[in-house]
DNA sequence: GTCTATAAGCCGATAGAC
DNA sequence: GTCTATCGGCTTATAGAC
């Protein structure tokens, strides 16, 4: 059940659904006040420029990415490299729903990307490093030896699956990603004293 | 020595340098014909619209880029594992450069990926396939048992890490790319028949 | 094939009222 | 905090002359 949502979460809505779906630089200030059923200066009230708003647009989607991401691993059987496939997996589906474009903190990275300080990059730049950090823990909590090395491969090969899905238009590329991730993991040493008790 | 140019050629080659920096919706036609030298009639003589333009940035760029990533993989000693890092370094050193602004055509689809059906899109994904194809030649050469999933698996992790160091700014993501495609290639199972004899 | 000039509309952002 | 109305600038694309 979606909570009722103050003037201000209604743009940040009614933003977040125009902006990753058409992209930040086709979508209209206009736009934004029109779907989300405000004026422009109500809008410009809330939010000081268009960038402030692209900025909360990610921000918004930072947290329950991250949430349905370890959700994802948590409700998945199997060792380690069977639950990191199961994020794969689920990607997947996703990424056959007809409405879907890819990563909006990549594709806004990708457009913004003559603009190295906009808020918005910096924001996407965190929320991948917040993912790659939480990986990284599962991965030491597993045991393997080297936990951060092995999570910066499996996110750029879950990065490389959002752009190649995005490409071919093709979600099978996530599937074919988690085959690559499974195979990385299941090759990573793990340390001798691991306490191999959780999932092994 | 750059070969003289032709009026068409000098508006493609101000586009590209344009719209690679900028990104495609940053960049007006003014701006385009400014830099190129002729008036706005004279580009729109020679392209029916900008859309047109955007699709001619991408095809210049197709083959030159194919080769360029065939050139590494030659010069390069060692075996195929260490032929495919030797293309991850190059690009880490491509990235290092100041005005490096990540993969052109995934940046260009990730911008125009409300429009499937736009020409530059379709370009972009015949690129990226015809470097998986050659890839997956090479890796047949070289005698693995599934050349054209290792290929794909290869290309997720390049543009993992084409998108990963535009994201962070940081060009070491494609050494930790090479060092994972190396992986990957190592455990992948050669065919029993091979003619081994290259690079064995 | 290239020039000058301009159409026709959309853009982000703002003003003043209540 | 929300409304109506609008500014000045920039956008893609076109018209007519040579």
């Amino acid at each position: 059940m979606p909570k009722p949502l103050n003037t201000r979460g209604k743009i940040v809505q009614a933003a977040s659904k125009l902006f990753y779906s058409e992209g930040i630089g086709r979508v209209s200030m206009d736009a934004v006040a029109e779907k989300a059923g405000v004026t422009k200066r109500t809008l410009y009230y809330h939010f000081d420029s268009k960038d402030d708003l692209v900025a909360a647009y990610l921000d918004a989607r930072d947290q329950p990415n991250l949430k349905q991401m370890a959700g994802w691993f948590a409700a998945a059987g199997g060792g380690p490299d069977e639950k990191v496939a199961a994020i794969f997996e689920a990607l997947a589906r996703s990424a056959r729903h007809p409405k879907w474009k890819g990563c909006g903190f990549l594709r806004t990275t990708a457009e913004l990307a003559a603009l190295p300080g906009h808020p918005a990059v910096k924001i996407g730049a965190r929320h991948k490093a917040a993912f790659a950090g939480w990986l990284a823990g599962e991965m030491e909590s597993a045991g393997f030896e080297a936990p951060a090395a092995l999570s910066r491969q499996i996110l750029l090969l879950l990065d490389g699956a959002f752009s190649a899905s995005l490409v071919h238009r093709e979600a099978s590329w996530f599937e074919e990603a988690g085959a690559a991730a499974r195979a990385l993991i299941r090759a990573h040493p793990r340390r001798p004293e691991a306490s191999a008790a959780v999932g092994a």
